[in-house]
DNA sequence: CAGTGGTCTAGACCACCGG
DNA sequence: CGGTGGTCTAGACCACTGG
């Protein structure tokens, strides 16, 4: 039962308490060997679950001082940001997913270097229409490596969450990277979202991989407008956090739905 | 000289060693033992060096198996991040400021609740435009309480950053949190960055507070788009990205760019 | 100045992965 | 099974903050 590290319990303790004012904001947290004392636990393992406040930045850090509490951080747990489906679910909305088109084909360059597959490789494409509450909110271009899509293929097309299945087959996510822009909507995307062409669209590259560092998929997500933001919290200590700039009319394809990642499906 | 901690140093060499391809990508790094003895340090350096490349998306760690090298992550570093003009000057471009109004202000709900100061607070509201090599880039709406403003407001109206300023006198940023989402240009918009009325934008609302947890600024920035994309990496071991749902109406505001935060200047 | 967090050590035990 | 990283301990010294 209890398998889960004792500064992980002693993290989620603190966030707790944090969360629920029993120091500020702008309060200040007991120091570190004070908190030693009370969880019987050495000062590092009190240093390791402050680490974790840190870099969710519900809590500063400097020497010379006891810690302050920040204000509350919108904080969601990874698996939380990794599935559209369990993230629907946490703000009260239900998720739907549909399938609309799905096939193998030759992996493009783009997909070669993103999944580090050779160029002999096959990679199962996916077009799926994400609803929250029945109102469409976001076209998913995903591609999946063989192995990886050899699971997703067999999926019911009205699979709500594809992640929470391949957890249950044992495949876990462990780092992802998101690249957020802006792109306009192509007939693919006016369609399906319900939105006319060149709408602007909220645009997230993703790439996720799995704990040993294979790429588990490639996706290009396309969000309506209005219904979400993307919120990252960066700070001394980690910054995730990047601008990138992008060559005059490269990156940003306006029209070509299928632009240079996975389009999905347009082919035939 | 040795003023860098031991940890900060050994994970630079490692990280130069990455980029330059030394172990992979895909290639395993040294157990954490053979590097504790390379470089003469107790394992725990070494875990620290290592985690700090944990957080940038450059290995992996699982338990039982060496560290992995995953592809190179485009990492920068907090403080080009947080600087307009550092950034800038990275990617080769050179940086742009003008400041084209500023004025002091009772502090909105918005700004009260942001920069966490009362009701009765003046901030500093500056409306500034960044450009990139000449072409206008970003509209930058920002409001600093009382005494960061005290600082900005005497500044000359093309000084490039303000970020390297305020680092001059002792001001230093130690933790951000930037929301990202699509908005569409209002007039004062289309004036300076030089497009049409309700053309898309990219807009980062940000919120950075220094080493104390003291809020130094609040502020809305809107990028044209094609020129710039935000890059997030997040993993198990931590997680700063969050979605954020908002209310349909709410949040996105169209047209009334000066929204429900640091509006800058449109009063008077 | 006393108290705090940042760094570093040297050791221990365990869970997990691969052969 | 041996080797690996994950957790945890008990101590030490230092740099910095604040009164």
């Amino acid at each position: 039962m209890t398998q889960e590290p004792r500064y992980r319990r002693i993290a989620e303790e603190l966030r707790k308490a944090i969360i629920e004012h029993a120091y500020g904001p702008g309060g200040r947290l007991p120091s570190e060997g004070t908190l030693a004392e009370q969880y019987a636990v050495s000062r590092g393992t009190i240093r390791q679950a402050l680490m974790l406040l840190r870099h969710d930045g519900l809590v500063t850090s400097r020497r010379g001082t006891r810690r302050v509490v920040l204000d509350d951080a919108p904080v969601q747990d990874f698996a939380q940001m990794q599935s559209f489906a369990r993230w629907a679910r946490s703000i009260g909305e239900v998720p739907g997913g549909l399938v609309i088109r799905q096939g193998w084909y030759p992996a493009d360059a783009e997909e070669q270097r993103s999944l580090r597959i050779g160029d002999d490789a096959r990679v199962l494409r996916v077009l799926r229409l994400r609803r929250l509450s029945g109102r469409p909110a976001m076209l998913e271009r995903t591609s999946y490596p063989e192995a990886v899509g050899a699971i997703v293929e067999p999926l019911r097309t009205d699979t709500v969450s594809v992640t929470e299945f391949l957890e249950r087959g044992g495949v876990y996510v462990a780092d992802a990277e998101h690249t957020i822009d802006l792109v306009r909507a192509d007939a693919e995307d006016a369609e399906h979202l319900e939105c006319e062409v060149a709408d602007p669209l909220l645009r997230e590259r993703r790439r996720t991989t799995d704990p040993a560092g294979v790429p588990l998929e490639w996706s290009e997500d396309r969000y309506l407008p209005g219904s979400i933001a993307f919120v990252v919290h960066n700070s001394l200590a980690s910054t995730p956090l990047t601008r990138q700039h992008m060559m005059p009319g490269a990156g940003s394809d306006f029209g070509s739905g299928s632009g240079s990642g996975s389009g999905s499906g347009s082919e035939s």
